[in-house]
DNA sequence: AGCAATTTTTGACAATTGTCAAATTTGAGA
DNA sequence: TCTCAAATTTGACAATTGTCAAAAATTGCT
């Protein structure tokens, strides 16, 4: 069975999931899993080649950095990992957080090479899907779709660079939905949603949502003085995600173009 | 030729390029225009569904709305568009602006619904790809792309909510990056980017930036005075686009994931 | 050309968030 | 457990932007 190739367990049973202190992401439930399962379809030497491996990343260490040439897509196992990008004067944007069961490196695919760093946040592991012959798999591409990607992959730039000119929610707001996104994300991977630990700086999440570390630091107790979440260290649990929810107008927008 | 079919110039010669009043963009420089020569590779049966049709809109007319089923992709032969989706209690969020050459609708083909919806600001025309037969078409679709491309919508889908969250930016430098972006735009199919007509209300701008009107109007007085652009009525001339850009760090961003 | 509606501009003031400085808490390693 | 560096919290104040109200300019239409 193709799942048990990448990854250290063989077996994983249901029950697994309900684990409170599990750390680390089932085959199943990890986006390389789809890629994987495609990958049956494809003609068998080409398949082959997509084995994938198991590494261990420190806290810290760099998987991968802005401008390398593509070695593969990787899944995050276990841990954290920011993406980033160095901006002229002002130092790191992080651009994004990666939990257990996300992939990295994706749009690198027709690039050729890495657009941003990714480093770990805490001791993590990942999977990796090399493309070393990643020009045969060329072959196998109708170029409509590549088209589309294109097409796909500029958008993303482009709102990308809006991301970073625009900005019309309150500290509040960014924070709340900041955190019920963490929240959701942790839950469809099969972790709890309800009650997780922050892998992440106060610092990061400033960088990330674009504020100052002493305004979050001030939102989140009026989170706590609300009792809309309980903080102790690095200990989050969701009080009052329905509260915490209409603050945030979480659900407000659809997805849109540009 | 191609691009004869879908455009209702036979003949466009390289000097129409450097006419100042021209309006319309030339088919070479449209988006469809690289899809089309993409269907000559695929079977004839397929390519003869890909005749695109040319439609006048008039200003305020719509062109698609949110959840209207998929129809095919659109490209602005003239005129301006803009999309926006409706906030729960915020009314209205403009979510992008779409000038001549420039291609609507496109992540709507896995989705099978547009988004959001698309109203002409002025009066316009487009060409239509029309896709009545898609699901034809999925057949010569290779499935790892089809799973690359679910990623990246689902990428760009983050990162619009990101872009609704997220602002570090000051009024100046949004107001300078849009108006240096729109010239870039111009530029790239074949118009002048250094004086051009603002297709859009101050008020649309405002919203897109997430900013009050009056900031937008007092921003641009400042621009007036610093003799960084001649602003009258629609008419814009970017007079200093170094000390703009600068203003307004536009380079400076490589692109991110997340 | 003239009128009416829309759009833009301007001023005064309020609210949110950032900045600077310093105290306190947390956590990793000895 | 202790220590020291890093991270977080807190307070005072400044800067940017939003809000409300009203005047001026522009645009579309007859």
């Amino acid at each position: 069975m193709r799942s048990a190739e990448f990854s250290g367990k063989n077996v994983s049973s249901p029950a697994d999931s309900e684990c409170p202190d599990k750390t680390e992401v089932e085959c199943r439930q990890c986006g390389l899993f789809g890629f994987l399962q495609l990958f049956e379809g494809l003609r068998l030497d080409l398949s082959n080649r997509f084995l994938s491996r198991r590494l261990p990343v420190a806290k810290g260490d760099r998987l991968f950095a802005a401008d390398d040439p593509f070695r593969g897509i990787y899944a995050v196992k276990s841990g954290c990992f920011k993406s980033y990008s160095v901006l002229e004067y002002q130092g790191e944007q992080i651009s994004g957080f990666y939990l257990p069961g996300e992939l990295l490196g994706l749009d690198a695919i027709r690039a050729g090479v890495y657009g941003y760093h990714v480093v770990a946040l805490e001791t993590s592991s990942v999977c990796q899907l090399p493309f070393s012959h990643i020009d045969d798999l060329q072959g196998e591409l109708v170029s409509f779709q590549e088209q589309v990607i294109q097409v796909l992959v500029d958008q993303v730039r482009h709102d990308q660079r809006q991301t970073l000119l625009v900005g019309r929610r309150t500290a509040e707001e960014r924070l709340g939905a900041f955190l019920l996104n963490l929240a959701e994300r942790f839950e469809r991977h099969g972790f709890s949603g309800g009650e997780f630990r922050l892998p992440m700086l106060q610092n990061d999440i400033a960088n990330y949502l674009g504020l100052s570390i002493e305004t979050v630091s001030r939102t989140l107790r009026a989170f706590r003085e609300q009792e809309l979440v309980s903080i102790q260290g690095k200990r989050v649990r969701i009080l009052n995600p329905v509260c915490l929810r209409s603050i945030t107008q979480y659900c407000a927008t659809t997805h849109a173009g540009g």
